[in-house]
DNA sequence: CTCCTTTGCTACAATAATCGTAGCGACATG
DNA sequence: CATGTCGCTACGATTATTGTAGCAAAGGAG
């Protein structure tokens, strides 16, 4: 019934080790059969929490626990999924050190991103 | 087991009139129960076509169907459901001549969007 | 006034996405 | 060893989204 889909996320990890790398496999990006770079971001950014997530992450890192308290504690399977997708396509990393940060192309993202908060702004007053 | 909900987008509406004025009930924006308006906004565009239909009409308006052809064949059901959530918070509107429109708003929140054609090509170059 | 097409919109059953709660193994600290 | 945090997963319950059909209200052509 569906067209195109992110077969599933992640199917399964071996083990759980502390940090785990992330395996490159299924594009993690369903995006509108046409591949047009913005329809793939739009899909991509169009998810659940995903731009919570990137706007969350906008000035510091935090931790996967953090991470998902801070999104009105989402619920961790849909957090960690789009953890994965935000990891594949190489907006997020983990750092070293633990916690969840943006990428030098996350903040580029988050830059074009960041005048919405002014737009909300004038919004809410109609 | 939700939080909040959009209670259901739309219940009914008595028949089909060629033109529904929406009614003004339900907030429409389900919204990080913060309220703030950043939140709220991430949450609406946080839906899946949302984005997406809001691109589509960057520079044209469309009759219901043309939007949904527009938006890869997306299901009827979830484009309407998206309309009437943009309507009601006035980014979107029927145009007394048909089809469907950013409202200034809506035009103002597409132009804080637009950055992201460049950055998805210069994204996909890694 | 019919026939025909388009428009905005809905119903319905099936499927996929998301939610909540619980918990694992790895690692660090005391 | 006991405790706590970390990244991450399992799984049943609930929503959201998908596809397919189709309705009533205009409008146009004949």
């Amino acid at each position: 019934m569906m067209k195109t889909t992110t077969k599933a996320a992640a199917k399964k990890l071996a083990a759980n080790p502390r940090q785990g790398k992330r395996r490159t496999k299924e594009p993690a990006v369903r995006g509108s059969r046409t591949g047009r770079p913005v329809m793939v971001l739009l899909d991509l950014l169009g998810r659940r929490w995903t731009l919570r997530i990137l706007w969350e992450l906008r000035e510091r890192s935090l931790t996967s626990r953090a991470l998902r308290e801070a999104c009105d504690d989402a619920s961790p399977t849909i957090v960690q999924a789009r953890v994965v997708e935000l990891r594949d396509t190489g907006l997020l990393e983990l750092n070293p050190a633990g916690g969840y940060g943006l990428t030098a192309t996350g903040q580029e993202l988050l830059a074009t991103l960041l005048p919405l908060h002014q737009f909300a702004e004038r919004w809410r007053r109609q």
